[in-house]
DNA sequence: TAATTGACTTCGC
DNA sequence: GGCGAAGCCAATT
């Protein structure tokens, strides 16, 4: 968080509302830098605050990252806020997808 | 300063 | 659908 692009990155995350996601391609987008999808990771791998609502950013496709373990914490808490998840991967992908302005509904 | 690493993405087989 | 390779970016060693 000590450069501008984590602060950058955690702050799109947080903004991220309850019952939506993003990938981590869209939040690297929002950061400003389309391709840094694998920064984001790093960041998101060092990111450990409550605050900052990781669970929400997934990987391309619907995918589950490798975050969580074996038992995919991230399924639990996305399912909690009502994203629909099913056999480890995220359906609906579009619906719930955040694309980074509040809240809008599609 | 250079090399390695990783919670990624996309394309090809 | 699974597996591997290449590309990209920032952090860490």
């Amino acid at each position: 968080m000590t450069t501008p692009f984590e602060r950058r990155v955690l702050t799109i995350v947080r903004n991220i509302p309850p019952g939506r996601i993003a990938t981590y391609g869209d939040v690297a987008r929002l950061a400003g830098k389309p391709r840094a999808a694998r920064a984001v990771g790093n960041i998101m791998r060092g990111c450990r605050r409550p605050e900052v609502p990781c669970h929400r950013v997934i990987a391309a496709g619907g995918r589950i990252g490798g975050y969580g373990g074996r038992e995919l914490l991230k399924r639990s808490l996305l399912a909690a806020e009502g994203v629909p998840v099913s056999g480890g991967r995220v359906r609906e992908l579009d619906r719930v997808r955040w694309n980074g302005r509040r809240s809008a509904r599609h």
